[in-house]
RNA sequence: GGGCCCGUGGCUUAGGCGGUAGAGCGCACGGCUGAUAACCGUGAGGUCCUGGGUUCGAAUCCCAGCGGGCCCA
């Protein structure tokens, strides 16, 4: 064994492919996981993302977190449970299926298909999804127990579902009411209000006049957007604090004078163009009681004998309409309550499908939707339109369908979360949320703005309501296991998929006072399926050890539109069933957007899907972009040119580690044949092995913090800047010296552990390209090492952190990069030496680290000498008569002055300014003094030097081309040739060559003094003047001269 | 209408316990050449959304507004 030189190019879709079989065969999961058996637990549970059929963008970054926050979980030594979970019930799939089946109504399922096909079809599709799902998540190289995970319809979790029901039950929190709830017509169904979308609608807006009784010509006005809610107004609600006025204005139509009751505040924007005058003002309250007619009392019968009149409700506002409310207690959720309050009856006169029943007369029959014309039309002829327009504004639809939803009087089954909201608020306390305003204001908010939760659907494809009525004395009973399902049951099996619909509706139950139970037809809200996770997947309480070992969860992630969803579920259901949260810490992450920001969807078309970024670049490169884009709990606008620009990191990662292979495989570099003692390491040695421990630390922090960017960026810093951009240019050299030289060595030995210790903290989140180095290199080498890079320790050890020589590197570093400007400015080659650089700085950290990485300042500057300086002292200084003081004083001598001057060595005059403040000028005839102030002066570098600054000084660079300087640039110049012919030969780094070179005595007699240096930098044993044989030959100009070069292998 | 988040060069963003604004991409120019379908250097480019306030000093803290997103009424 040793290590193979590695492909030139790194093939992302090749290496992941083959760890991923590398795993798959060997079983390297399972071997992680047995290795932490006996460590302390760390409990996790996975949002179960629902079976729809593919993963999107957003999924994928979810599990990226979870993967690479788990896996560094287990490398730190933890024993993770990471057991994977399915969403399969609910409207989703149910819709998928009858799209499938053809099937146009709900009512078609039960007359066309059956229940029992229908449900059998939603299963199938369910598992179908699930294995689709599952590989895409294994493409990404996500670790999960795929083999045995959580599913929402496997019987025993239905079981724990049960179960929490009847906790419910026992606390008396499960009631049976009637309600105003939101319902889908489409789907006949209740829906939760997490179940609903909001987006925006035109609706009409209208501005109906209700007659006051007893008046002539007066109305109350009322506005409305849902004009077919008007069939069951009932009332007319206002403040009681409000100011309401009488307001008379002419009506055009009929030229007479009309009075309208509104809320003073609104009278100016209901009539903006209109003359009116305010006749009269009253407190809302003083209107209770007052009478009024309904619109319609013709086409609505009802409404002939039902006595109408205004209430007062402090929920009236005025940001909108007139202050008076229109109240139809069947049809919202406020009205409802006023409706009860006040005695009303609950009239609706809708039914399940949105349709107007009988007691609508004139409508009987219509969508309550289509309905809103005719009833606008009709107002009209009764003149008690006053106003009519259309208004854009949110509004809620169903979550699966698309239909807007409406308002309906239904009963319901209900879980009283009201009773258990101070609770949870307590229990939310105890939850660590990153970021911390996600739970303390975020979700804290949500959960106080709680409701009581509808978790009856009027469906099929669902977890069935485990709850028996009796049909003769109407006692209640809820099932809590399949136990004692079985000992209640008088009638019909245990058969087939027997706790689903239909199966489960034909079990009918004895009840105490010798009658048949039978069960509610509804099913569950599927956000009961997910909120009992926490124990329903491990099957408590039919199971309780494994229960007694993992739960609560220590940890959680999801994306922000959980607030209303997970974990909140959760939250409830937990607090129900167990009075506790299941879950300690949460992240919560972001969306993830288009490149405008906007979010992805299908009919947008700016969906991107995670096998394209993973087909393009590969899973590793799409994971740790996911990861260091921005932060976790922001919404990250997915753009394709940062993910090539971690794709580029990512090849530069691969150009490290083919340089490394390809010399380590071909000196057969073995570390663990050598110790320390036997190696000669230099100080960019000890750097690069302090950096890449500083570097854990960040990572570790990042990572334990979930500031999941941090560790990205330190990481994609430390490969770039520091391992790539410096120490390989650093050691550059040292690789290409034969034999086992102690100074090479311990340059292979550094890059080695460096490298090691880099895959090892890249591994969770690239856990490819990490493994296939560590197969390569480390198991290369290392006999007894743990076969997969997953499975080490997590590499943490600040001794080798040296914080002195990072900090003189830095400065080093900088300074080498002034050189680079410098010569850049006077173009002068990297390649040509420079006799001296001088660097003038007060700064004593520079002094420092220029004395300490003087050989690394010396090397990479390509200079001679380097010398430190407070000052500069070779600057020519020039002095100049300040003809401002000299000209009225010397008149014509000034020309004589000056020119003296201009000879003279400034140096010299400021000299003597300093030591005499004077400075004589001898003209021919006479003696000027000059005094301080007299003469300007103005510095000057001397020609061949150039300067360049840097954070803590400057840098002056000598250029001046000596005759050795210039043999050796020459010679750098023609290695460069002979190293380009090389190349185009595609010859071995290792191949020996003969060279002849043809050229001028001029450059001979330049570069013969190198001939050993430039043979052995060519490998070249042969290396002769004049012009030879050659099997490649190559005309060059170097400079001014010409030559000829030919390369013999 | 309420809650929360975001607003930093053309693009993506870091910083955010107050002290002269950092980076990457892109662009322009130059360089390097045995990691090289790489790489390096330099440059241009910023009212840190706006307006107030606190302070010697605000991108950072406070208030108000504007714009965007999410959630809810």
């Amino acid at each position: 064994m040793a290590i193979k030189e590695a492909p030139r190019s790194y093939q992302s879709r090749v290496i992941e492919e083959k760890v991923q079989k590398f795993w798959d065969e060997n079983q390297i999961y399972q071997h992680t996981k047995d290795l932490r058996k006996e460590q302390p637990k760390f409990s996790f549970l996975d949002g179960p993302p629902y079976c729809s059929g593919r993963i999107h963008l957003g999924t994928a970054w979810n599990k990226t977190i979870k993967d690479s926050f788990l896996r560094f979980k287990s490398m730190s030594g933890f024993n993770v449970r990471r057991q994977a979970g399915w969403d399969t019930h609910g409207l989703p799939i149910e819709h998928k299926v009858e799209g499938i089946l053809g099937l146009k109504s709900k009512k078609e399922i039960e007359t066309r298909i059956g229940i029992e096909n229908f449900v059998n079809k939603c299963k199938e599709f369910a598992v179908e999804n699930q294995a689709i799902m599952t590989k895409q998540f294994e493409m990404l190289g996500v670790w999960m127990d795929w083999d045995n995970p959580y599913v929402t319809f496997d019987t025993k979790y239905m079981e724990s579902c049960w179960w929490t029901l009847k906790k419910a039950h026992q606390k008396e929190l499960l009631v049976n009411d009637q309600r105003v709830i939101s319902w889908c017509p489409r789907c006949e169904t209740a829906l939760a209000l997490a179940e609903i979308d909001y987006e925006n609608k035109e609706d009409p807006s209208i501005y109906v006049k209700f007659p006051l009784k007893g008046r002539e010509n007066e109305f109350v006005l009322v506005w409305t957007t849902t004009p077919w809610t008007l069939p069951a107004n009932l009332a007319v609600c206002v403040h009681p604090d409000y100011d309401y006025a009488y307001v008379k204005v002419e009506n055009d139509e009929t030229g007479m004078s009309e009075v309208y009751l509104m809320a003073e505040a609104l009278v100016e924007a209901t009539f903006p163009d209109t003359d009116y005058e305010i006749i009269k003002v009253v407190k809302g309250s003083d209107l209770e009681g007052t009478e009024y007619e309904h619109p319609l009392p013709d086409e609505v019968p009802f409404h002939k004998d039902f006595q109408h009149c205004i209430f007062t409700g402090d929920h009236v506002t005025l940001t909108e309409g007139t202050g008076c409310v229109h109240t139809a207690p069947g049809h919202g959720p406020d009205d409802f309550e006023i409706g009860k309050e006040h005695g009303l009856p609950i009239f609706c006169p809708v039914d399940e499908a949105g349709l107007f029943t009988d007691e609508a007369g004139k409508y009987e029959g219509q969508f309550v939707k289509d309905a809103d014309p005719y009833i606008i039309a009709d107002l009209e002829t009764h003149h008690l339109l006053f106003k009519e327009g259309t208004i854009d504004h949110r509004y809620g639809f169903c979550w699966r369908c698309k239909t807007p939803i409406i308002y309906l009087a239904t009963k319901q089954w209900f879980l009283k979360i009201t009773e258990v909201k101070d609770n949870m608020l307590s229990e939310l306390d105890k939850v660590e949320w990153v970021p911390s305003w996600a739970g303390e204001s975020r979700f804290r908010n949500w959960v106080e703005n709680a409701r009581d939760w509808t978790i009856s659907r009027q469906r099929y494809w669902g977890i069935p309501i485990p709850i028996w009525l009796c049909e003769d004395c109407g006692k209640m009973e809820v099932v809590g296991s399949i136990n004692e399902l079985k000992e209640k049951i008088v009638e019909g099996e245990l058969e087939g998929d027997f706790i689903h619909r239909p199966h489960v509706d034909e079990i009918k139950l004895g009840c105490s006072c010798g009658g048949k139970m039978q069960r509610t037809p509804d099913v569950l809200d599927v956000w009961i399926d997910s909120g009992v996770a926490g124990w329903a997947a491990l099957h408590y309480p039919q199971e309780k050890e494994m229960f007694e070992e993992w739960y609560p969860y220590q940890f959680i992630t999801e994306g922000h539109d959980q607030t209303r969803g997970w974990f909140y579920s959760q939250m409830g259901c937990g607090v129900i069933a167990l009075d506790s949260v299941p879950y300690q810490k949460v992240l919560m992450h972001g969306f993830t957007l288009d490149e405008e920001g906007k979010k992805m969807s299908k009919s947008l078309g700016n969906v991107v899907e995670p096998d394209e970024v993973i087909e393009k670049y590969g899973a590793d490169v799409l994971r740790f972009y996911l990861l260091w884009g921005n932060k976790p709990w922001d919404d990250l606008k997915f753009n394709w040119e940062e993910v090539g620009t971690v794709n580029k990191m990512f090849n530069i990662l691969w150009n490290v580690y083919v340089f490394s292979t390809t010399y380590m495989a071909l000196d057969d570099f073995n570390p663990t044949l050598y110790s320390p003692d036997d190696m000669i390491f230099r100080d960019e040695d000890r750097w690069i092995t302090s950096r890449v421990q500083s570097v854990a630390l960040e990572v570790t922090e990042g990572l334990d913090s979930l500031h999941l960017h941090k560790a990205t960026r330190s990481l994609n810093h430390f490969i770039l800047e520091d391992l790539s951009r410096w120490y390989v240019r650093l050691i550059r050299g040292r690789t290409w010296v034969e034999k086992d030289d102690p100074d090479k060595l311990g340059a292979y030995y550094t890059l080695y552990n460096v490298l090691k210790e880099l895959i090892t903290l890249l591994a969770p989140i690239a856990p490819h390209i990490t493994e296939e180095i560590y197969q390569n290199m480390v198991l290369g080498v290392e006999k007894d090492a743990l076969e997969s890079v997953h499975m080490l320790d997590w590499p943490l050890d600040t001794e080798p952190i040296d914080a002195d020589l990072e900090k003189n590197m830095e400065i080093v570093r900088e300074i080498i990069e002034a050189c680079a400007h410098a010569r850049d400015v006077a173009r002068y080659k990297l390649r040509w030496p420079v006799r001296e650089i001088v660097i003038v700085t007060e700064n004593k950290e520079v002094v420092d680290a220029t004395e300490a990485l003087l050989k690394v300042l010396t090397e990479q500057a390509n200079t001679k000498a380097v010398r430190t300086s407070e000052e500069f002292q070779n600057l020519t200084v020039l002095a100049q008569p300040n003809m401002k003081t000299l000209g009225p004083k010397l008149r014509g001598d000034v020309p004589l002055v000056a020119a003296k001057l201009a000879e003279a060595d400034g140096a010299e005059i400021v000299a003597a300014f300093e030591s005499d403040g004077e400075y004589l000028v001898e003209l021919d005839d006479k003696t000027i003094t000059l005094e301080d102030g007299d003469v300007v002066f103005e510095t000057e570098l001397p020609d061949n030097v150039v300067s360049a600054e840097f954070s803590r000084g400057s840098v002056f660079v000598d250029t001046e081309l000596t005759p050795e300087i210039l043999s050796e640039a020459m010679s750098r110049e023609l290695i460069r040739r002979i190293q380009d012919m090389r190349k185009d030969l595609d010859l071995d780094v290792e191949a020996n060559i003969m060279v002849y070179v043809d050229c001028s005595p001029e450059f001979r007699e330049l570069t013969e003094p190198h001939r050993d240096f430039i043979s052995h930098e060519v490998r070249a044993p042969t290396l002769e003047f004049g012009a030879g044989e050659g099997d490649y030959t190559k005309k060059w100009n170097i400079e001014e001269f010409e030559l000829s070069i030919s390369l013999n292998k």
